[in-house]
RNA sequence: CGCGGGGUAGAGCAGUUUGGUAGCUCGUCGGGCUCAUAACCCGGAGGUCGUAGGUUCAAGUCCUACCCCCGCAACCA
């Protein structure tokens, strides 16, 4: 017998600066998904996943906890783990750039590269920030100035460490160009090509002295690798890559797929290629950059506050239900959008309506018309003929589609031979067959056919719902092992006569969608729709609705306060977490393109003098009367961005729920500028 | 003219490569059925395919110009 053919399929290694995101689980689902595909396929499959622990970031943020950084991930990967665990995600290996095991090869790799003369010391200029201890890029700051605190920053060198990338980039170039499945999906490649790799590429800096969260160049202590090669290098060194235990190495890679969010292709079809060239090693053979899940039109981040907890959600729902919605909503490598509307219509529509009640009406048909007992298959007619057909044919669309990452095409064409099964049903009308003899006869076939069909359906969702299956086999009676491995899908009618089955509780039992709604949404989605009706550009009301739902500013009050009311009165300690001041407003402009913003620039005293705050007053106020005027500002309010600009506070107002009139808060004379509110 | 993606029914999307009756899911309206999880099945309404020109017997699809949205530009899946 030939050996197993090996598929070795990575995450990203994800960045465990706080806890993890829908999002992210949205790529660990999808590679989890793709392994037991090939698992099933009978590959000999390697699923990899893991952090990237190092950085500022991280550093900072242990620092802001008195807790050391290695303390601080180990919390969080702690809880990330735990994530994987209630979504299924069933890896192999999970490396941690802070194992010693990762360490110990990015030192050689840097040390080789650095002895083959493809990394030199230079000097790192960049923009430093005294106060907040960073460097930026030209192109990082904001109007000239910090973007984290926005104060003024200076011109500065550091010693660092260079890798390069220029040179090879001709060949990488040359590499794409012959090798069309390398980049995936194939829109990314042009980009790449025309917005970097032709531009022509920098060398890339390895290594800082200002950061100390991270491994140390052996031969240069004071350095720290940084980034990518100390990321980018966990494909290779987590399978013991250049170690005396290297028999994973030798097996595994080069990896069949990376699969990595859109954001970060490009460092994996650039710079990690020509890491592994550089140093003598094959490259993947696929890098697929998948799309976002878009929340109300934006894409979730923490620094937004709109972020979709995947532990909450699966506390609350299956897995199943979840991993189905994520692989079945939007196309592979595209954007897509989440809300729980979506996601609750999901589960009802196809899991708990299609699904769920086809094996529950089947199930309960056998039990009362064959005492459970699952009929001998007769004669096929035409109609039997055009199920089982389909029912032949949907494991290799299944298959074809599973192979280029399509989920929810694969999924569609499953979902497709599950519609046909309840239309079958209602074509042969078994409660009328039941009456007849000849009727009877026929009903036989008509059930067999069904369980039949349904245990083709228990096995193609495996990969996406690993626990289903069990379920659908128990209700069936199917124990043999043979019956549940895709091989057995290569023949119709493999299901043994007499099999007894036994109805169970629903697969997915049907949520109340509305009531669901009101006890989960975090913000109130419903709004905009009220005040929507008469917009001009679709978009741009798409985009409107989005912004104010994010930062519930001027109008949208009302409903900020209503969603307050169902989580019932807060702590003082709760009401203090919000910072309010004076803020003096010194310039006011129309956000071009938008008919609601104000972009205003405000004071709060000396010790701050200039920030700038995006607020949806322009209905209510003109530019020309808010200059001049003392406001209310949450000032400890999460930056976030309002039609590309960024808004670094909330402008307080009232407004009426009845008409639309909306007034500014402010104080009584007399306040500094900058003044706190208690 | 930085680069890339996008604008198709109330919502979310496919269709554009290769021009030929505009399709799917949800919602909505009407009907059917009673095995089933108020589920299932059938049918209807709802679209000037971002705008304006052009090519063509024929344009969502090809060409030109423009408008709008989103993303990226060296640590956000």
């Amino acid at each position: 017998m030939a050996e197993k053919q090996k598929f070795y399929i990575t995450t990203p290694i994800y960045y465990p600066s706080d806890n993890l995101h829908i999002g992210h689980a949205y790529c660990s689902v999808a590679t989890d998904t793709m392994a037991r595909f090939k698992k099933q396929q009978g590959f000999d499959t390697y699923f990899l996943t893991g952090t990237d622990e190092h950085g500022q970031k991280i550093e900072r943020k242990a620092e802001a906890k008195g807790v050391t950084p290695q303390a601080y991930v180990d919390e969080i990967v702690k809880g990330i783990k735990e994530l994987w665990k209630l979504m299924d995600v069933e890896y192999d290996d999970f490396i941690r750039t802070s194992d010693d095991r990762h360490a110990l090869v990015v030192q050689k790799i840097f040390r080789q590269l650095y002895e083959q003369g493809d990394i030199y010391k230079g000097s790192y200029e960049g923009w430093y920030c005294t106060p907040c201890e960073s460097f930026f890029t030209e192109l990082q700051l904001k109007d000239g100035c910090c973007p984290d605190c926005g104060r003024p920053v200076e011109k500065t060198s550091e010693e660092a460490y260079f890798f390069k990338l220029n040179k090879y980039q001709d060949w990488l170039i040359e590499y794409i160009e012959t090798h069309p499945d390398f980049i995936q999906p194939v829109s990314r490649k042009n980009e790449m090509l025309n917005n970097f790799l032709r531009p022509g590429l920098s060398d890339l800096c390895v290594s800082r002295t200002s950061i100390k969260w991270g491994i140390p160049v052996d031969f240069d202590p004071k350095h720290t690798v940084y980034v990518w090669l100390d990321a980018l290098t966990n494909y290779i060194s987590a399978l013991g890559y250049d170690t005396d235990h290297d028999e994973l190495y030798q097996k595994y890679w080069p990896a069949d797929i990376h699969l990595v969010g859109k954001e970060i292709i490009r460092f994996h079809t650039i710079i990690w290629p020509i890491i592994l060239h550089a140093l003598g090693l094959p490259l993947p053979k696929q890098v697929f950059g998948h799309g976002w899940l878009v929340l109300d039109g934006m894409k979730m981040s923490k620094s937004l506050g709109n972020v979709v907890d995947p532990v909450a959600l699966s506390n609350r729902y299956s897995s199943d239900a979840i991993r189905y919605f994520l692989m079945r909503e939007m196309p592979f490598g595209t954007d897509g959008q989440f809300s729980y509307e979506d996601l609750l219509t999901r589960i009802n529509a196809d899991l708990a309506n299609d699904l769920g009640n086809l094996v529950s009406r089947t199930v309960a048909m056998v039990e009362k018309y064959f005492d459970a007992m699952v009929p001998a298959c007769g004669e096929f007619n035409d109609i039997d003929k055009a199920l089982t057909d389909l029912a032949l044919v949907t494991p290799g669309k299944v298959k074809a589609h599973m192979d280029e990452l399509q989920f929810s095409l694969a999924l569609g064409d499953i979902w497709q031979l599950i519609g046909e099964c309840n239309r079958y049903i209602d074509l042969n009308a078994p409660w009328v067959l039941c009456k007849s003899e000849e009727g009877q006869e026929r009903l036989k076939t008509v059930m067999y056919v069904l369980c039949e069909c349904i245990r083709f359906v228990a096995v193609m969702i495996v990969p996406t719902m690993p626990r289903t299956p069990a379920k659908i086999y128990e209700q069936l009676g199917v124990t043999d092992a043979a019956l549940m491995v895709w091989e057995s899908l290569d023949a119709f009618g493999k299901l043994s006569a007499g099999t007894k089955v036994q109805k169970g509780e629903a697969l997915f039992p049907r949520i109340d969608i509305k009531k669901e709604l009101a006890d989960i949404v975090p913000t109130p989605k419903a709004e905009g729709a009220a005040e929507g009706k008469k917009e001009d550009a679709k978009n741009a009301d798409k985009a409107k609705r989005s912004q104010d739902s994010k930062q519930a500013e001027g109008p949208k009050k009302a409903e900020a306060h209503k969603d307050e009311e169902a989580g019932g009165p807060i702590s003082i300690d709760d009401f203090a977490k919000v910072e309010l001041r004076v803020a003096r407003v010194l310039e006011a402009e129309k956000v071009e393109g938008s008919d609601k913003l104000l972009k205003l620039t405000v004071a709060l005293g000396a010790d701050d003098p200039q920030r700038t705050v995006v607020s949806g007053i322009a209905k209510h106020y003109t530019p020309e009367n808010m200059v001049g005027r003392q406001v209310v500002l949450v000032s400890n309010l999460k930056p976030a961005k309002l039609r590309g600009i960024r808004s670094e506070g909330m402008i307080l107002c009232a407004s009426n729920a009845a008409d639309d009139v909306l007034k500014l808060v402010t104080v009584q004379e007399g306040m500094e500028d900058g003044a706190y509110i208690r």
